[in-house]
DNA sequence: AACGCTTACGCAATCGTTCCCGATAACGAT
DNA sequence: ATCGTTATCGGGAACGATTGCGTAAGCGTT
């Protein structure tokens, strides 16, 4: 027999609603006379346990605005029910798009986000890591910092078996889930637009060699300089390692300075796209009439820089909510990893003034 | 008498690595022939543990990477190290950079941060603020939706003692830290900056009227306007509700159509200031000719675009480190609240072609 | 009446860590 | 010889939730 709510209630009044301390199931057990057991299975609403007992329990824990506590359950069912998320910065259009989809996926899974930034780092994405697997998180979403050559850090909890999903950069070197934009096809797109409109040279600004996706870039690059019957030249590519205003003034300075000096750009990457503009604009150099520029970027204000930026815009948001689909996936091992590890959405040309 | 770390790790060798498994302090006491009380001291350099069980133990955890286990320990201490950070978009450069912010400093302090977005709405803000106490994270920073009016969610959680610092978007109604910039001043120098180069009839475009960053922007408007001895006529500002293109249209055409015609629009925020932008850019409005623009905004293109916006900045990033360094001292108690709840940092006036 | 079965619940262990009590030596002081 | 100290360590109970196992009561069956 079992004290009315009411009753309990009335009782139950008299906690000390000032303090923090949240109500556990010890207090409900306690208030009304049942074990941890039978109010932990109530709440679960387990078949073992009597209806009229049930209604009672979660009565007064919805009254008493009970939560279990997921530090206490994490404990017990060894995770955390929160991911990791490491970029390299999160004060960039296409990394802060990519999270919002992230999260908007993780928190309707019931998982919490946990954000890092290596800012281009290697050692601190190194530290970063490290983070993680202290902090216990259920798995870890990362785009590779510029900087990062070795990836021995992520193989390491790869092969132990902690989910791990790669997403914009990747690494090629460990078999598991990556989310990219159609790199090859967005480069292939930009710069054949490019040679369409009737330009001859084009250079190509990208991020660190070593990246999967600078390669796949570069292969769509050239994939369409083929078809418009153009040699390649290598000296046209430039690899960016830091991203700076600095770095670029001086790859926009070699580039001017070639012979014959090319009609056009194509940049890979937010930053990169912004400090190309910029150092053009400062120069003064007119475009498209001078040098033709286009962005692989996701820049929300593309249309609005003078000239309008003509971009390769990609899917940024749908990136994030596919890699964490993914990664809860590998978690939860819901589906045994198949062997389609690379997973590409497609990218837009957006053709605008430049 | 315990044995050799050599003959231990020898041992310890055959730990199935290959698992997700992390080594607990029960493993340490079992291979060293310890209690777990004796591991738990020497690693946290008790006094009364011998220097050279210290040392072996030490020695042991560190050759088997042992991390002590956040949720256990908070667990055991109630705490979980980790701190929730609310704003209405991260994709959003004052935002983000406010959080690049608040994650170095609490990253240093050894919190991790967790993200929540409200999207401006009303009740995704409640639904994360519970979210975050059912997460038992050890405080809440937050940047409230432009639609909150009641905040009786967050004073519940401020009443029971839970830490809780607003920046930015702050509610007027709860007594605790406030980090802001200082937006009297920054207002006041924006319009003052209008009225000086002979500007007459200045338009006010702002988020919703509730927000105390509102009033504030509101009132250094209206002091610039005294200062240069000018009527203010409550027509020439629009409150914002949810900061969209097709809002803000209205809010031009009805700006356009007053008698006189507004020879200068004053923006606040990121959003509003991009979404007047390119309003005007769009119906092909001269600027700063037929209508000179300032807008109140952490963009990062400002300069880019065309014209270079005349801004407003705000220390985006001081924000969040003042914020969070607040926040963990009330959670760590270090200094009792102090009667100056609300900090105000300077904001810039970045003069530009519009 | 003795048995088995179901229903409905409690006990206690568990997760990894911390910490309050002891416990046990060794050693000097009385 | 007895006692108090000091130095080192272990036992075991927490923290909150979950869960395997045990079991009492109630009921029907033979």
């Amino acid at each position: 027999m079992v004290a009315s709510l009411s009753t309990i209630l009335e009782l139950g009044k008299h906690r000390n609603t000032t303090t923090l301390e949240a109500i556990t199931i010890k207090d409900i057990a306690k208030a009304l006379n049942l074990s941890t057991s039978t109010v932990s299975r109530a709440l679960r609403d387990s078949y073992e346990i009597n209806a009229e007992t049930k209604r009672l329990v979660l009565e007064y824990a919805t009254k008493m605005d009970y939560r279990p506590n997921p530090i206490a359950q994490g404990l017990k069912e060894n995770r955390s029910r929160a991911i990791a998320v490491i970029v390299p910065e999160i004060a960039n259009n296409f990394f802060s798009e990519a999270i919002t989809g992230i999260e908007d996926v993780a928190n309707a899974m019931g998982y919490d986000v946990v954000i890092f930034q290596s800012h281009e780092s290697y050692e601190k994405e190194v530290s970063n890591v490290r983070n993680v697997v202290a902090r216990r998180v259920d798995g870890l979403l990362i785009s590779i910092s510029n900087q990062t050559k070795d990836v021995s850090h992520l193989s390491d909890l790869h092969e132990r078996g902690f989910p791990l999903v790669f997403f914009d950069r990747v690494s090629d070197e460990i078999d598991t889930y990556k989310v990219v934009a159609d790199n090859f096809s967005g480069a292939f797109k930009a710069t054949d637009h490019l040679l369409s409109t009737g330009k001859k040279r084009i250079a190509h600004i990208t991020s660190s060699a070593g990246l999967y996706i600078t390669k796949e870039r570069l292969s769509g690059y050239k994939a369409a300089l083929e078809k418009h019957e153009i040699p390649f030249d290598a000296s046209l590519v430039h690899y960016c390692v830091n991203f700076g205003y600095i770095e670029m003034e001086g790859i926009i300075e070699s580039i001017l300075s070639v012979d014959p000096m090319p009609d056009a750009i194509f940049t890979a990457s937010d930053r990169l796209a912004l400090a190309c503009f910029e150092v053009l604009s400062k120069r003064g150099i007119r475009c498209p009439e001078d040098l033709a520029l286009i962005g692989f970027t996701n820049l929300k204000v593309a249309h609005l820089l003078s000239p309008a930026l003509t971009t390769v815009t990609q899917p940024a948001f749908e990136i994030g909510q596919t890699a964490v689909e993914l990664l809860i996936d590998l978690i939860e091992k819901k589906k045994r990893m198949s062997s389609t590890f690379m997973i590409k959405l497609p990218t837009e040309l957006v053709v605008r003034a430049s």
